[in-house]
DNA sequence: GGGCCATGGCTGGTCCGACCAGTTAGCAGG
DNA sequence: CCTGCTAACTGGTCGGACCAGCCATGGCCC
């Protein structure tokens, strides 16, 4: 949908919705705190009304301000409000909620796989299991850079999604890959020196013997050591 | 974030964003095809062109339209493409992948709720769990109206999330009752006669005695038993 | 005749300035 | 002090103009 970081600043309205959005995002702007008002943006970043309101317009649909006809526009009191198009970002900023979420996320990246694996091992029909066989061994090559290992496991837990034939999944996969590729210095640790690929082989080898348990264990157990590194903070 | 129905159809814009998102979502517009252009639309719906842009800019927002300077506004060819801000329609739509994605998202309620289930287990503070056995308690009182099941049921599972402390999860809660709230009709039938509190009272129980793995099963019990009814499909 | 490329007429993007419609805060009167 | 009106905000809609990118058409060159 909306063209991210590059293409997105090359108009206008784009460049205005990324600024205002860093600073909502970043909370340079708190929530609950007025924005100036439409004229004064406008005034202030030397663009025209009509373009302020279409920036707005996407932070509304975005959920990250809301808009009352004669009161002020609002930064939202809930950031995270119905729609995640706006995550990628907020992890990105590294805030407080950033990294709050970032952790959620891998928590139900974990469940989820686990489910994944289940169902692949129930449903997988003989091309899908010889993809991921594929992926998995590409994934086993020594000598494997980060980024590439990195763009090898998210197509491996796509496919897996595929298998399952869940949409939503499909969506959160998406997701997912949304909010590594917008900071991908923070995550490429993960697939540094001490990345193993035995998980997924174990995975792939279950569910060709239509072993969901074993399957579901060893993709929730890659997810549980993956969350190791840096970010971990005492409950 | 963005009003619903009836809200939604006061202003200009919002009464040309439901028109048009329900021309998409319900098929009348494919996927693909091209929009009349915006001078068109202004036309057609006797409105500004502002206001038509303003329009679009929310579709596109959600996932729903593809823009291109110069070339035509099109449907976006993936529906559901990175925003579940459309779904509740799609959902309400009744169409094809709107009752895929239904079948999906009972999937993943099942699914999550079995999770929240055993994270409950092992986080709950005694406060949230008497909360939850006054929910369960309230659920099983005979002669409850389906709508007060449900919204009680909807309670429940909400409260289930707030313990395990996961943002995404919360908005995932947000996301299942908009679409449940969208068309209740559809999903009313849930909770008639053979509506029963059973796993409920069982799962808080299990919650209570730090048992996660019995009130992880209870609730994916629930979940199973609750996709039963009309929409089911041949695999 | 076939292929290349200039161009005109489409598309959306931005700007301007005006007026309508709610909200709110402050002032005047009770 | 409280009430109620009003004026000065806020966002919402309008219209019309021009800029910028895409694309199909048609003429030119090979």
């Amino acid at each position: 949908m909306a063209p991210r970081s590059p293409a997105e600043q090359q108009s206008v309205t784009g460049r205005l919705t990324a600024t205002l959005q860093r600073a909502i995002v970043s909370g340079k702007l708190r929530p609950g705190e007025a924005l100036p008002s439409e004229r004064a943006l406008a005034e202030q970043h030397e663009v025209n009304r009509s373009t302020v309101r279409e920036a707005l317009r996407r932070l509304e649909a975005l959920g990250l301000i809301t808009v009352r006809q004669g009161g002020a526009t609002r930064v939202a009191e809930a950031l995270l409000s119905t729609s995640l198009a706006a995550l990628p970002e907020l992890v990105a900023s590294g805030g407080r909620l950033g990294l709050k979420v970032q952790e959620d996320l891998h928590e139900l990246r974990g469940l989820l796989l686990g489910f994944c694996a289940e169902r692949a091992a129930h449903l997988a029909d003989p091309a899908s299991v010889a993809r991921l066989e594929q992926l998995a061994a590409q994934l086993a090559q020594p000598g494997l850079t980060p980024t590439a290992a990195q763009a090898l496991d998210f197509e491996f837990f796509e496919q897996l999604v595929r298998v399952t034939g869940n949409q939503l999944l499909l969506l959160f996969t998406q997701l997912v890959k949304d909010v590594y590729f917008r900071a991908p210095k923070r995550f490429l640790g993960l697939y540094g020196e001490r990345f193993s690929a035995e998980h997924h082989a174990r995975a792939v080898a279950a569910i060709r013997a239509r072993d969901a348990q074993s399957a579901g264990e060893a993709l929730r157990a890659y997810a549980a050591s993956a969350l190791s590194p840096p970010h971990r903070k005492a409950h």
